[in-house]
DNA sequence: CAGTGGTCTAGACCACGAC
DNA sequence: TCGTGGTCTAGACCACTGA
């Protein structure tokens, strides 16, 4: 059945109204909305090009150009002969923080463990507030977690978000995957898109305690906000990395 | 006329012999030729759709989905009722270290003014050859920039690259721009990609002096190369900057 | 107004993957 | 062999831009 828009009058052009948006981008967001709201989840193959064309009453042009957007920004993949299938986060260049450095790791073999270290409701300062977009005082969920490489602690990370997305967030796993990979995994929030912002501080007594590093070294420290696709921001975090242990990489295009 | 492929018998589909490429690929790769050899500069208006349809022999939907993956490599903008137009370079998130650090300060009404230090030829070190996709031992030109923020150093930045690029660079203004932008604008050499590498070290006694910056004090040091659109490694440069007046930002997608 | 890109259709042949 | 996506065509109406 065709959605929201008269079909053409004889053979050729449909009748494009100003009001309703274009028939690609109502196919895009529904199947949009099927991914975010899991429906459809990681891994899981789309409706084919057919079934779609027979569900919204259109073109395969029209079909196509809805999947390529979704292609465009990450959601979806396409191999030829099987079907388009819903990506798997964390799988990008690089995403929060620790996705690349724990990834990068693990590849090479080396075992990145994690402890939670707090998680606690508290008053949303103005700089975490401003982060995630909310009114300073509100109540928002932190937590803090220590890394460990090969047994020595090399990174301590806190992050703030809602208060429901913290409490879910310390339920989960978190020795093996890293916040911003859990928060989309297993809570199945997934980020459009993700503000970074890098700099290099030295080591005050309290850190270089948590870390086993001597005051004065250098630290590297990672502060991110994750957004959705919705242009929400999901969580903030500062994650604070013995700079001898590790640097933060990613690839620009364009 | 059409390009190395047979027409269709009757009406409809073309012969898709196994060799050549698809004919949106030939569209698309001619364009970008001209565009990254400079015959299409930075600003210009590409030929229109009906235009590239005739010069290709091909249909309207194989010309734009051509363009439509020259938006998506951004190297083309394109304009409602106006036309595509080759995107100026330097307009992305981030690009390399310093365009991020350098188009901020400008927008927040910040002069970072820039001196040449110094322009030599040098043989490759181990770690330059390996960034630069050559043989340790090849002769590169390499390239030292202090860059000034209210007449205080900030940041001191070596660019090594092949020998006639460098030279090329030295000629240029690098007082305004800085080395990655001058490389995209005045040299021509678009680059599709930038690996960068963020870490954190002390200032020791050599940049405390250049930087008029304490020994110990935290400085963030950024690597970064540069990739052309054959993969080919264009520039490599390592940005040590004063912690206390930059941290390095950019938006990653997916 | 003419020229540009934006959206859309019906129909075709092809290559790839799984059975 | 069949279903999947990949490529391609001709032709249509629309909205936007600028003269």
């Amino acid at each position: 059945m065709p959605i929201s828009q008269a079909k053409p009058k004889s053979a050729g052009a449909p009748i494009r109204l100003a009001g309703p948006a274009p028939l690609f981008a109502q196919v895009r967001d529904a199947v949009r909305t099927d991914i975010l709201s899991g429906a459809l989840r990681p891994g899981d193959r789309l409706p084919s090009e057919s079934a779609l064309i027979e569900r919204f009453g259109v073109s395969r042009i029209t079909v196509r150009q809805a999947i390529s957007e979704l292609q465009t920004s990450g959601l979806v993949q396409t191999v030829n002969g099987k079907g388009s299938f819903v990506t798997r986060p964390g799988r990008g260049e690089a995403h929060g923080p620790l996705v690349g450095v724990l990834e990068a790791m693990r590849r090479r073999g080396i075992t990145a463990r994690g402890k939670l270290l707090s998680h606690r409701h508290i008053k949303a300062t103005e700089a975490v507030a401003r982060e995630l977009d909310l009114a300073a005082g509100t109540l928002v969920g932190t937590i803090a977690v220590l890394r460990y490489r090969d047994e020595v602690p090399f990174v301590v990370g806190t992050t703030w978000c809602p208060v429901d997305t913290a409490d879910r967030l310390a339920k989960a796993d978190l020795t093996e995957r890293d916040v911003a990979t859990t928060i989309e995994v297993e809570l199945g929030l997934r980020h459009a898109r993700t503000r970074v912002s890098v700099s290099a501080v030295v080591a005050d007594a309290k850190l270089a305690k948590q870390l086993a590093y001597e005051e004065g070294a250098a630290i590297l420290r990672i502060s991110t906000t994750s957004i959705d696709y919705d242009g929400r921001p999901i969580a903030h975090s500062i994650t604070d990395c013995r700079a001898d242990m590790m640097d933060y990489r990613v690839t620009l295009r364009g």
